[in-house]
DNA sequence: CCTTGTTTTAAACAAATGTTATAGCGGATT
DNA sequence: AATCCGCTATAACATTTGTTTAAAACAAGG
């Protein structure tokens, strides 16, 4: 069997799809264009994916496997005994420069963050393993620090309030870019200044 | 000329046009669907508006149009000699009822607003015009309240980030509830407790 | 070198969809 | 009553698009 090929075409169109779809949307985006983009055949993404959702849902996965915050982890790391203000900080840290760091390739924020946005606007059936599966694990991480931080259970009403606005508030420009890039006279991006931001939601943050 | 009818199904298409396109988007919403829940012919779309993408974009004018907010600005009026924080409380009492508040026939958010979130995951070419002409005055006014709160000048970077803070602060819930919904166990819906999200909001504002 | 299993390619298909052409209908005007 | 005009209805068209089929290319094993 031709493992190298298969496996590079195949990587080849997931990640074609991944910049496809923030792009375009699921709706919009044609596995046509994708499949130009990993310069595959048309017929490539039903023989390896099976069908446009399937490979929809492939890069559901891949978007948010965890994996690929280890290294900004390790980055922003801090010792397991400190204060948790720092652990908090930590947090917030590492998942902005997650959300808005450029992977390299489109001006605005990562194509992963984008789809993520679109899954909030129109969400699709693959939401609901995707939350249980991923994201409410990103959230228990975030619930146990801010119940730390309180001196509150996790389970209280208090603390998630304070997990989701927390949040929220890491997304907030990257919700609003489309109006802030609108915006005349025009406003520097929250990319060139991620540190001031990050500063920004910790102190608002431990404040609140 | 048969007036009566003229408005009535350009309406009808007009308000089917806003629910459909709040449900599955522009690119996934048919209009043979929002012909047939305007109870309309196919060709109507196109005799009345042109094309889909003209609909799409009276679906637009009219989502963004100031007036429907008159009754929920008269409900939570105050005086104009008023305390700066009783009229930003004001303010941000009224925009998360108009963003919130259901219009009768759905069970989540605001069609309107669901719209709006689309634009921010995927902008249409309408939304430059839609910045200019409607969002942009939206904001002036927040900056105009936080301006004087905070007692510098409209155009300072601080007022600017506050006022996009708060304003994003009140969508939050909204770009949230695709995952919030499917938490488990299930959290109530900001819609049930609109006063509190409202006062969680002005406290944590005016303190930061 | 032939066979076998896997991947790629080109072509075609079937369904969906925005749009249009054309005829029909109803009320208003003359 | 005849005509005109705005609106509606039916059918069809052209294009896009996800998917399939069948053949060819290719790599590996015997």
């Amino acid at each position: 069997m031709n493992r190298t090929n298969d496996v590079n075409t195949k990587q080849a169109l997931l990640l074609a799809a991944v910049r496809v779809f923030a792009k375009k949307g699921f709706r919009a985006a044609t596995v046509r264009e994708i499949c130009q983009l990993a310069e595959a055949n048309v017929a490539a993404v039903n023989y390896h994916f099976g069908s446009k959702d399937s490979l929809y849902a492939a890069v559901l996965d891949h978007t948010f496997d965890l994996e690929k915050t280890e290294a900004l982890r390790e980055r922003f790391a801090v010792a397991d005994d400190a204060p948790v203000e720092d652990r908090l900080a930590a947090y917030i840290r590492t998942h902005i420069h997650e959300i808005y760091a450029d992977e390299g390739w489109s001006g605005v924020a990562s194509d992963h963050w984008a789809i993520f946005l679109m899954e909030m606007a129109t969400p699709s059936p693959h939401l609901d393993s995707l939350v249980q599966d991923h994201i409410q694990s990103y959230a228990g991480d975030l619930r146990a620090l801010v119940s730390e931080f309180l001196g509150v259970p996790p389970t209280h009403r208090m603390v998630m309030d304070a997990a989701m606005s927390i949040w929220s508030q890491m997304f907030d420009p990257l919700l609003m870019m489309p109006i802030t890039d609108r915006f005349r006279p025009p406003r520097p991006r929250v990319q060139e200044n991620l540190e001031a931001f990050a500063d920004h939601v910790i102190t608002f943050t431990l404040g609140g």
